[in-house]
RNA sequence: CGGGGAGUGGCGCAGCCUGGUAGCGCACCUGUUUUGGGUACAGGGGGUCGCAGGUUCAAAUCCUGUCUCCCCGACCA
């Protein structure tokens, strides 16, 4: 008897179906009407939530502080940085009118109420946090200043994809102001690791932390620093960035303050932020052919107990048994937390419950039936670990006593065995010991779902640096970041035959 | 924004070419059956065919416009 999979595709078939249907089979979200807006159900919200949380505790933890500022910024705010304007022109909301009235085909907008200035839906906020910067700081007493906030903002993207690209997209925007460049870039940099180990220790989404090269940057950064992490297919995904901006927001909107020796100085400023793209790439890092598998740190339910229920007088003791399961459970710790348990008492067939929280990535479930509660047990099935040999279901029978240790420990090997499986796919699928343009094309060519080359380059700026784009983007490939500790190198540079300077990662990306 | 495809009960689709009673599968509801692996049978409910115009005695079907989605490009977290 051959595997039936959960999933209708699989991701060898068609990966790009594969990640809508995953994400559509396990409730994560759906099309909105609006476009490039999706409306993201609890199962996609909750694991948003979790990774808000979480980050948050690493972001306090820092040394920062949440704030909020408006959705709305006056068009006269994006004048001030040319570059910034610029890069974000071409994808602004704007808002212009204030009121509606009758028209001939209903409502329409009322021309009496036009903006004086229109107002931009914020595409980021450096801008208006800018300015509050520059009215916050007077004295080098005050620095830094180190703030974060948890907000929505719209870029009006020409091609959306659930979660890695909505016109719409929650996200974390820190933004911080230094004395000097010294802090503004070890605060990058800071933030660099605690992104990369956010994405590490809590996605089990391993990443490679580096610095963007020139093309790449955030419009108006000094430098821009990313975490780039591999799908399945070899792709690459941003998954967070973290920018040093140097004087060039404080220059256009004068945040200065005064030093020791009463002189004015421009701060030094950063903002960096990770967005619900990140749960796009936890479904490419880890889903299979039978949906989600959600790392157990970010798992809403770690745990789901599905009684096998019938519509007859018994069910009522089988249910307590089961609420005394979860209750055991919950009454555990794993990972640092109490276990999120939940029991799924819905009426329904225990099988299709089961699938469906399959479909979902719940880490572990437990069936229990009148058989698991005479015997004092319960089955317990696997997420990561679903299947015998032979293609039947993994289920294993566990004492009740047992249990809450079991899933505890269960929990913290899943979170693991995830790091460690994205790790290895990783690593393995990243070649460096390519030097020519051919033996480029080769990788590339031998398989849809090549990964990432480390190759030697020289670093070129300007005319130099559109050159290489050009051969880049003629193979649909990018830059994607010069790996940290990889900022020196010898040999010569694939792209130009001059010598290199560093070690930058190249490869196809979302 | 350029090229391609598509919008018909909750989901997936057929019907359109050649205008004439809106269909199928899954899901859903009810009942019976079954019960340790996505049960089976019977009955039932649910759609003015994306939206707006037009042609016609008559439009899911033909014409025009528009909105939305998907795929491939260019742009980006």
């Amino acid at each position: 008897m051959s595997k039936k999979n959960a999933l209708p595709v699989t991701r060898a078939d068609d990966f790009a179906k594969w990640y809508q249907v995953a994400i559509a089979e396990a409730d994560m979200a759906e099309e909105s009407g609006v476009r490039g807006c999706m409306i993201m159900r609890p199962w996609g919200y909750g694991i948003w939530e979790r990774m808000q949380r979480l980050l948050d505790d690493r972001i306090k933890a820092t040394g920062h502080e949440n704030c909020y500022f408006p959705l709305f910024i006056p068009l006269s705010y994006f004048a001030k940085e040319a570059e910034h304007v610029d890069g974000f022109a071409k994808e602004m909301a704007v808002v212009t009118h204030h009121r509606l009235k009758a028209g001939p085909k209903g409502l329409d907008v009322d021309p009496q109420a036009k903006l004086e200035e229109p107002l931009v839906v914020r595409p980021t906020s450096e801008t208006v946090i800018g300015t509050a910067f520059a009215r916050w700081l007077q004295s080098w007493r005050d620095l830094p200043i180190k703030i974060n906030q948890w907000a929505n903002v719209v870029r009006w993207e020409m091609r959306t994809r659930m979660f890695l690209r909505t016109s719409e997209f929650l996200w974390q925007e820190g933004h911080t102001a230094h004395a000097n460049e010294q802090e503004a870039v070890d605060e990058t940099l800071m933030i660099l690791e605690m992104y990369r180990q956010f994405a590490q220790d809590d996605l089990a989404m391993p990443v490679v932390a580096g610095e963007k090269p020139e093309n790449e940057r955030f419009p108006g950064a000094v430098s821009t620093y990313s975490i780039e992490a591999m799908m399945q297919d070899g792709k690459a995904l941003q998954a967070g960035t973290s920018h040093y901006l140097g004087t060039n927001f404080s220059e256009a909107q004068n945040i200065r303050y005064q030093d020791k020796e009463g002189q004015f100085q421009f701060a030094h400023t950063t903002s960096w932020g990770v967005s619900t793209r990140m749960v796009g790439g936890v479904i490419m890092s880890h889903g299979d052919d039978d949906g989600l598998r959600i790392p157990p740190r970010i798992a809403p339910y770690q745990v789901v107990i599905i009684p096998m229920l019938r519509d007859k007088p018994e069910d009522e003791a089988l249910l307590e048994y089961c609420k005394s399961i979860r209750q055991s459970i919950a009454a555990a710790n794993s990972l640092g937390e109490p276990v999120r348990v939940h029991l799924d008492s819905r009426s329904g067939k225990a099988a299709q419950k089961r699938w469906a929280w399959v479909k979902k990535g719940a880490p572990l479930i437990l069936e229990i039936g009148g058989r698991d509660a005479e015997g004092g047990n319960v089955t317990l099935l696997n997420r990561c670990d679903l299947y015998q040999e032979n293609g039947k279901l993994a289920s294993q029978l566990i004492a009740k006593d047992d249990i809450a240790q079991t899933v505890s420990g269960l929990l913290s090997d899943i979170q693991e065995q995830l790091f460690t499986e994205a790790q290895a796919r990783t690593e393995s699928n990243i070649r460096s010991d390519i030097d020519t343009l051919d033996a480029l094309d080769a990788f590339f060519k031998a398989d849809k779902h090549a990964g990432w080359l480390e190759v030697s380059w020289s670093k070129p700026t300007g005319e130099a640096l559109v050159a290489v784009e050009e051969q880049l983007k003629a193979r649909k490939l990018t830059l994607r970041n010069v790996p940290s500790g990889k900022e020196i190198a010898e040999g010569i540079c694939i792209f130009s035959g001059n010598p290199a300077v560093e070690r930058i990662l190249v490869g196809r990306s979302y």
